[in-house]
Parts: structure tokens; C-alpha cells; sequence
DNA sequence: ATTATCTATAGATCTATAGATAATGC
DNA sequence: ATTATCTATAGATCTATAGATAATGC
């Protein structure tokens, strides 16, 4: 029964990969210890061998989920060509998305766990909090390089309406509804980015 | 043991009431009919007659806590006479403030129970769908005074930008940071409400 | 007679632990 | 000898139901 240390070392990684997303799947509290190891082709037993506490993997998954959605934003800003007329083109453009938006389990752990992760402690909000100013720098980037020092401050806002638009689209039923608040979060973000032009 | 049907729909309400506020306390799945029905002042088997099911509740009391919501803005949209300098003044003042950001019991319900609801049903996304329309039109109202047709996307990218700085001021544990979403958020509402100048 | 609430409980599930098992690592 | 995983279970809690109780409403 006993595997190597590489095996169960690479066992506790898939748990934790499972736990990132069943976790955002159906909530911290949605989803027992019983259900996730199964999911991980394990048994419920083998759980404490590799976690302190259900409130230990919520930790590390928070972490991995959160490192995903960097990785995700980072490799959309790179693939594309810097567009100094829309610099936020590469990652609006699968952030603000019907299917993001569908897609809950592998999507922004941001919108999927909020809620939860209000209610949790320090530990839960770290991860949280260190993906977040990725999250920031990536949006401060591509932004750099048409302006000055205002970047930080708007990163800031445009995090907050893909946050706020992604989550307003998901508790409403009217799909056209569920559009319209990423359509428009979309076209406001850009503003948001836009240069500002020369103005009375 | 029995009591008069006015007491026992009192009792109802009262139940609805507590549900609203500690499920957004704790989440729908953080809290337990024994302890809702209690800080109700019954006990959990009078439940079943009141209400179909616990997801039953969820709907009822996701009404209740979005018709409060809806209540509040329109309290501060009213309360404050309208000053075309700064249309959204009264709704910033009390959303995007630190005292709502501790407050999770009695505050935002989209904020305290978004990623909840993205998992649940119609039956709770309809009460949602219900409260942020009212929303969206108190904050159509307050613009609508200074421009024309444009405010209806405004107001979907406001309330965006609001919804997505509470929820980020929440997850993360350093205190400055939490407060400079909700400050950014502040700034690029108003520059996002303000009346488009005479620009090329 | 009806019924709102109570006590009690069924049956499932939850987190966490204990001890057995069998393969690894020395 | 050590230990990763297994089976089994403790003890708590969860949603939901059943039947008793006592007050209302006719």
C-alpha cells in the first residue's frame, strides 16, 4: 500500500490540483475531505498524512489556483503583441468572456471564492492577497508603457470591475443581462486605461 | 405550544429576517437550521412549516437581504440633495466606505454571497436578478439628471467597479491595500459618471 | 378540530483519528 | 524500521420527518 516519496509526492501535488478546483467548484464549505480525495484517486484516510486540516488545503489550493490565474493573465499578456490603442486587449479578452463566465471550476478564483475567503482568517486571505498584487503588476505592465505613474492606481479599478462585472453576470439569469455587465465593464476598463487626452 | 397565525407569521418574517443576515454572515452553507432557527427564538422543528426546505429559505432570505440593499441606496440616493458635481456622492459614500467593508452581516449581499449564488439555481439568482436591476436604475436615476442615454451602461460599470473593490477590499489582509481599492474604485466611479467634455 | 411549535429521532454526512497493511528505504 | 495508504470508526452535525403537546379558531 505504502508508495515511494516521489509517488506520494506527487499524490498530495494532484490533491491539491483537485482541491483548487473542485474547491471553486462548489465553495470551501460545498465539498467534503471524503469527496476530494476520491476525486484524487485516494481514500479519505490518507488526508491527514498530507494536511494539518481541511483548512490547510484550503490554504495550499488558494495558493495554486491563485498562482493558475497569474500564469493564465501573464501568458495572455505576452502572447500578444503590446497594442498601445488597447492595452488591455489581451486580457479582457478571455477574462470578460461567456466562457469564462460558464466556465466556474477553472476560472478566476477571485470571483469563485470571494465570498468564502471573506469569511475565512490570514491564512486563507495570504494567498489571496499575493495573487492579487500579481494580478495588479501584470495590469500596471501593460499599461507602463504608454504612461506615467497613474498606472497603479488604475490597475486597481480595472481589477475591480472584471471582478465586479464577472460576478454581477453570474447571479443573474437574463443572459443578455449577464452580457451586457461584460460588455460594458469591458468597454469602461479600456477608458480606464486610455491615456488621458487633452481636456479642459 | 401553538400560537395565533398574526405571532406565527411574525415568526416567519422574523426567521427570514435572521436567515438574511446570518447566511450572509456565514454562507448558505456555513450555517445550520438548528442555529438559524434559534437566534430565531424557535426551535429547528417548527422549520417545515414554515418553509419547504432550506433552499427554500435561501430564496426567501436572499430576497429580504437584496430588498434591504435596494432600501438603503435609495435612502442615500434620496436623503442627499442632487449635486450634479458629483451625481453618485451619497451611494459612494456609504458602499465604497471601510465601515461597509467590516461589515459583512448587514452589508452588500452580492458581496457576501456572490460566489454562493454563481453555484445555486434560478430560484436564488431570481431575487439577485430582482435587486441589482433596482440598483442599476437608483444609480440610472441619480445620472440621468445631467445626461442622456448613455447612463444605463454607466450604471452596469459603476456597480461593477463598487461590487469588485468590496469583494477585493475583503480578501486581502493588509489594511492599505484595502483601502486604496475602495479609494480607487471612489475616484474612477465618479470620472466614469461625470459627463463625457469636449474632447477630440 | 385544527395547527404552530415542541421533543425526539432517522439516516446521511462531516472532520478527524486509530490501527492494519504492505511497500519503500536504509 | 519506517511510512503512505487503506479500512473502520468515533463523535459531531446536517437536513428532514414523526408524533406529542397545547393553544387557537371555529
Amino acid at each position: 500500500m505504502r508508495v515511494s516519496r516521489v509517488q506520494a509526492e506527487e499524490n498530495r501535488q494532484t490533491v491539491i490540483n483537485v482541491a483548487s478546483r473542485l474547491f471553486r467548484e462548489h465553495g470551501f464549505d460545498g465539498i467534503g475531505l471524503k469527496d476530494l480525495m476520491e476525486a484524487a484517486g485516494l481514500t479519505q484516510g490518507a488526508f491527514y498524512k498530507q494536511f494539518a486540516s481541511k483548512e490547510d488545503l484550503a490554504v495550499q489550493a488558494s495558493r495554486r489556483a491563485l498562482e493558475s490565474a497569474s500564469c493564465r493573465w501573464a501568458a495572455a499578456a505576452t502572447a500578444n503583441p503590446p497594442d498601445p490603442e488597447d492595452p488591455l486587449g489581451p486580457v479582457i479578452g478571455f477574462y470578460l468572456s461567456a466562457g469564462h463566465r460558464e466556465e466556474r471550476t477553472d476560472g478566476c478564483p477571485i470571483v469563485a471564492l470571494g465570498s468564502d475567503v471573506a469569511r475565512h482568517g490570514v491564512e486563507v486571505k495570504e494567498p489571496f492577497e499575493a495573487g492579487i498584487r500579481t494580478h495588479l503588476e501584470i495590469l500596471g505592465r501593460l499599461m507602463s508603457e504608454t504612461q506615467g505613474e497613474e498606472f497603479k492606481g488604475k490597475a486597481m479599478a480595472i481589477l475591480s470591475i472584471m471582478v465586479g462585472a464577472m460576478t454581477l453576470s453570474r447571479v443573474v439569469n437574463d443572459p443578455d443581462l449577464a452580457q451586457a455587465f461584460l460588455d460594458t465593464a469591458a468597454m469602461q476598463a479600456r477608458k480606464i486605461a486610455a491615456v488621458e487626452r487633452a481636456t479642459g
